[in-house]
DNA sequence: TCCAAAAGCTTGACACTTCAAGTAACCATC
DNA sequence: GATGGTTACTTGAAGTGTCAAGCTTTTGGA
């Protein structure tokens, strides 16, 4: 680490700020347009959404809560709250693990696949529209790694690196 | 989940599909990041401290309800809330608009102003660690490039190209 | 075998956001 | 000098997120 925190920080440069202000408008901005966009079309929230994105993707269209929860980047406590939820609206169910008597599948319902396959064009142009056609391939290609870097940085520790039940 | 659907949507190609991600990761991680550190360090979220910082740098250290709503990229109504919330704290204070009686100013006070002397260089320090000490600086240029696009192409239309009481 | 510690998940209370609806003041026009 | 439309902001309720505390089951030794 560098000087001290408390001491004398390193204010950003002009540059930076500028880069920092951009980040957080476009950031904000564009959550709040998926956040809209699919509580319209599909009454729900973008995180929501991603969640029967990653149910659908994983073999048996189910997952364990806590790997859920890792991949979606949410805490356990928020995905109890979020499942609870879909399934109320029927998208999702849970179903015991047999070979751990703590844990719990969540599972993707054939009525939440339908809402995903009817939903999943218009939240891919929207994120067409607001991102990839505004951008270069060069700037595409860098603004993936810049995220990966970042995202590498924040990642806990060895996060996910043994979860017991998928060894 | 491929062919269906009225149109036809292009999909995401596999490059695209890891640029999303990334982005999604990025951005949620590095939030959830900033929440933590100054709900923590300040004992209010993020966008709470940015509202303290736009007002911090307007002159007389205030600025109209509709003006700070848009500088923070953020509704009304939501601004309502957490300035109500801030004055509560008594980091912020309203006043009335002498020149139109609808309007308000929300006013940084001088216990605001220390929260924020004593939580800035924590706050920065935080943010040069989660981004701009991971990227180089070509990477941050194409980065504040790519964010000035996406926020460009979502900013509503001729968002506050006229509030009557900046003419 | 037994038990303390940890893992997996849930719960409830409180904080924050959203949405729709509301109030009050301004303004242009007749 | 009314009046219809717009602007500025607030409110309340319902939805969502966070945090700390809780329960049950599993694990790793003693």
């Amino acid at each position: 680490m560098n000087t001290a925190s408390a001491d004398e920080p390193r204010w950003l440069s002009d540059e930076e700020q500028r880069t920092w202000r951009a980040f957080m408008h476009a950031t904000t901005l564009l959550e709040d347009h998926l956040d809209r966009q699919l509580q319209r079309d599909a009454g729900m929230p973008h995180i929501y959404y991603g969640l029967l994105v990653q149910l659908v993707e994983a073999p048996g269209r189910r997952l364990r809560m806590t790997e859920l929860a890792m991949k979606a980047k949410i805490t356990r406590s928020r995905l109890s709250h979020a499942i609870a939820r879909l399934e109320k609206n029927g998208w999702v169910r849970r179903e015991d693990c047999p070979s751990d008597k703590r844990g719990q599948f969540a599972v993707l319902t054939d009525e939440g696949y339908e809402v995903l396959e009817r939903v999943a064009p218009g939240h891919v142009t929207a994120v067409r529209q607001a991102l990839f056609d505004r951008l270069t391939a060069e700037q595409q290609e860098t603004l993936g790694e810049a995220m990966r870097l970042i995202a590498a940085g924040l990642q806990p520790e060895g996060a996910g690196a043994d979860l017991p039940w998928l060894r």
